[in-house]
DNA sequence: TTCATTTTAGTACGATTGCTCTATAATGCG
DNA sequence: CGCATTATAGAGCAATCGTACTAAAATGAA
């Protein structure tokens, strides 16, 4: 047939995604790409297109082993534990997270989404999946009176959302523990039922 | 003494903090700058500095004009009413926000921040001076009693701030009014007396 | 008027950008 | 073994980047 790769598809994908992740799209160049990945331009260009092409694989690629991953591992909890769970996690990386990348997806709701209608769909979707894994929760806790039904679902659940991608953001400025775990107490305190409420 | 200025300073700073807030830092050329103040590069440089000390003196302008003036007119009101018309106020703005520029001083956390310790430092600032007006409005109405004591006051402010950056991110990739509403909307209603709370 | 000083205008510089081209290397099929 | 096909290597392209430079223009002081 013909001549064979000479890198593995994934690792070279992997080092895309760190190299985006830490800088950003315009940020990242060519270079940048071909000196972290270890493979020339041209086998660049030939195996993923050009270099906005390679940026959607690599925030797939994110998504995928990050955010789709860290919801499966969590949805499996009972409802309030896999909210408290998640945002454990979230403000634990956050923490631990020494040079400040944040959540690449976060960082692509503002550094491709406005100005590219097909990223900002992309992102738009993976933001309404994270969404609809919170309303399950909330739902399913709101079913079996783990958490409260003072409000609905949806609006619960679009409240965790806001509160999670302002920690991301908050993260990237102002690391501070007491900050983020402040940022976060409030909106799963709002879950647990009231004394007053239980029993209604 | 020397030929005088042909150009209003302040005119000026207005188109640079307009080209800064639509595209960001890096994808702001000079020439773009050149292009819409209407004065050459030459009196640019003159006058500002080089193109990062005119993006910090826009991004001054910016938080002047625009967070420090809304923090001024919401102050004066009651403690809970004055947390409300913030959010009011911003989510508007985002729903009529035609070309998703979102929040300068948001999109500065992302953009500059990270790869900028002044810069940081900056927006850090700012940010704990919105969690400071946050503070204060939850202190004021925990003691007179139209704001919950069932959480300390640092910690609801630093909420408030987590969901209004939130806000401000999803509104530049799904500005939806019921999503945004539905985000604020926990936050606010967590602050208000429950009855079983009433005369404790 | 002459001078010192600053702004303006336009051009141009070196560096870097995303990307392409040509040439060579490596494979399986017939 | 050729032959078709794809991958690799490295140089190089036009465009754009931030910035600097030179020359002309405009002022108040002397």
């Amino acid at each position: 047939m013909a001549r064979p790769r000479e890198f593995d598809e994934g690792a070279v994908l992997h080092a895309a995604v760190l190299c985006f992740w830490k800088q950003g799209y315009e940020a990242t160049s060519v270079r940048d790409l071909v000196a972290h990945t270890g493979i020339t331009a041209a086998s660049l260009y030939n195996a993923f297109g050009d270099k906005r092409a390679l940026y959607e694989k690599a925030l797939d690629h994110y998504v995928e082993e990050s955010i789709v991953d860290r919801i499966r591992r969590c949805e499996s909890l009972p409802p309030l534990r896999a909210i408290e769970a998640f945002f454990e996690e979230i403000v634990k990386r956050s923490l631990n997270d020494r040079d400040r990348k944040g959540c690449m997806l976060v960082n692509a709701a503002l550094d491709v989404a406005p100005y590219d209608p097909a990223f900002r769909k992309v992102v738009a979707g993976v933001l309404v999946g994270i969404e609809a894994f919170f309303q399950a929760c909330v739902r399913t806790g709101q079913a079996d009176g783990t958490i409260t039904r003072s409000l609905p679902a949806e609006t619960l659940a679009q409240n965790l959302l806001g509160v999670l991608i302002g920690i991301r953001v908050l993260a990237r400025v102002r690391p501070e523990r007491a900050l983020l775990e402040g940022v976060v107490a409030p909106a799963l305190a709002r879950l647990r039922v009231e004394r007053a409420e239980i029993g209604t």
